[in-house]
RNA sequence: CGCGGGGUAGAGCAGUCUGGCAGCUCGUCUGGCUCAUAACCAGGAGGUCGCGGGUUCAAAUCCCGCCCCCGCAA
């Protein structure tokens, strides 16, 4: 009889959440998932689903601050065969990533090597582009370097935002992982290196990549807003007669091939329809629902029955 | 003790500083008008002004305590 498989599973996001899952319902034994130190707010703590997946089913937990000597030991001590790494959100030193005889393993939601880095599915929403996938591959020194053991495209249709789009790759990078998993573990399969000529990269997102430039067209600003759906979301700012207050819009659709050329860019403005629409540098923005700063999210409706100086107001 | 905005009719808001009839826009109901509307006209219903206490002839408004929602910062 061989003895199980043990993983360590390292991971932080809703995607990591839904990879844990999957590896809980399979033959392997999860020894430990090490996850991000959860954060503190006054209204609780910060969501962190991949601790709570373990939790709920009894895999120990660690969430170290550093990844240092005394991590790198205890870890020693779990004796893993293999680390599972997906979007763990700090870079693994190497020290620790040659401890497992079957390597680390990484689910990344790219079509490596394009978009390499910490923010593969929002960038391929701000790209617009109709195609990403999953990579599974051999972690090394490098950020989303290692070598390929497998791959899988997934679609992008229009209406996808960074939620659902997140949730197709997680559920397809999952059933790719376990599938990649026990091919490995059998010698199955020759890693295949990266063509570093073309590479591209994504940087962490910041709060601020969220602030709405209106001199961009429709469609690329709809785009930012599907691929920040969950953070930071998209914001802009409104003069309300000398106060200026930071809007956050968490609806909004595109109209591209309207052009409403004597209208200032960031103009608010309505039409028969009662729509509320703002002018951009190529078309028009319809805004379904916003956030002003300190209240609540309303309809942008019911927003200009408290607020009517909104329409005819220009955005910054 | 991190900084700040807010809670008033089903929705969104004004009114609070300077106490004195509970307001606006939207929705809703009734009637009218129109070839027609997310249009227009007339009328109506709908409120423990977050909760508790205090001051006052009089409190949404001033004072004290509490609850809740949200933005920023971390």
């Amino acid at each position: 009889m061989e003895e199980k498989l043990k993983i360590v599973f390292m991971g932080t996001s809703d995607f990591a959440g839904i990879v844990l899952e999957s590896l809980t319902g399979s033959p392997y034994e999860i020894s430990a998932v090490v996850t991000q130190p959860d954060s503190r707010d006054k209204k609780g703590n910060l969501p962190n689903p991949v601790r709570d997946i373990a939790q709920k089913n009894n895999i120990k937990i660690l969430q170290p601050e550093k990844l240092d000597e005394n991590f790198t030991n205890e870890i020693k001590g779990l004796r893993p065969d293999v680390f599972i790494v997906a979007s763990y959100g700090k870079i693994i030193p190497e020290k620790i990533l040659e401890i497992p005889r079957m390597k680390s393993l990484n689910v990344h939601a790219s079509l490596l090597p394009k978009l390499r880095g910490p923010s593969p599915i929002q960038n391929s929403l701000l790209q617009g582009d109709k195609e990403t996938g999953i990579t599974i591959m051999l972690m090394d020194k490098g950020i989303d370097t290692g070598d390929i053991l497998s791959q899988k495209k997934i679609a992008i249709n229009d209406d996808d935002d960074y939620i659902t789009l997140t949730s197709k790759l997680a559920v397809a990078g999952s059933k790719l992982l376990l599938h990649t998993v026990s091919k490995w573990i059998n010698g199955e399969i020759n890693p295949v290196k990266q063509n570093d000529g073309e590479a591209t990269l994504c940087q962490l997102i910041e709060k601020s990549d969220g602030q709405i430039f209106w001199g961009k067209s429709a469609s690329e600003i709809h785009n930012t807003f599907r691929a920040f759906r969950v953070w930071p979301g998209i914001y802009t700012f409104w003069d309300n007669e000398g106060a200026v207050k930071k809007i956050s819009l968490t609806s909004i659709s595109a109209e591209e091939n309207e052009n409403e050329n004597e209208r200032h860019l960031g103009e608010v403005f309505q039409k028969e329809d009662k729509k509320i629409r703002v002018k951009t540098g190529k078309g028009n923005i319809i805004i379904e629902k916003l956030q002003l700063e300190g209240k609540n999210e309303t309809e942008a409706n019911s927003f200009i029955n408290g607020y009517p100086g909104f329409i005819g107001s220009v955005l910054k």
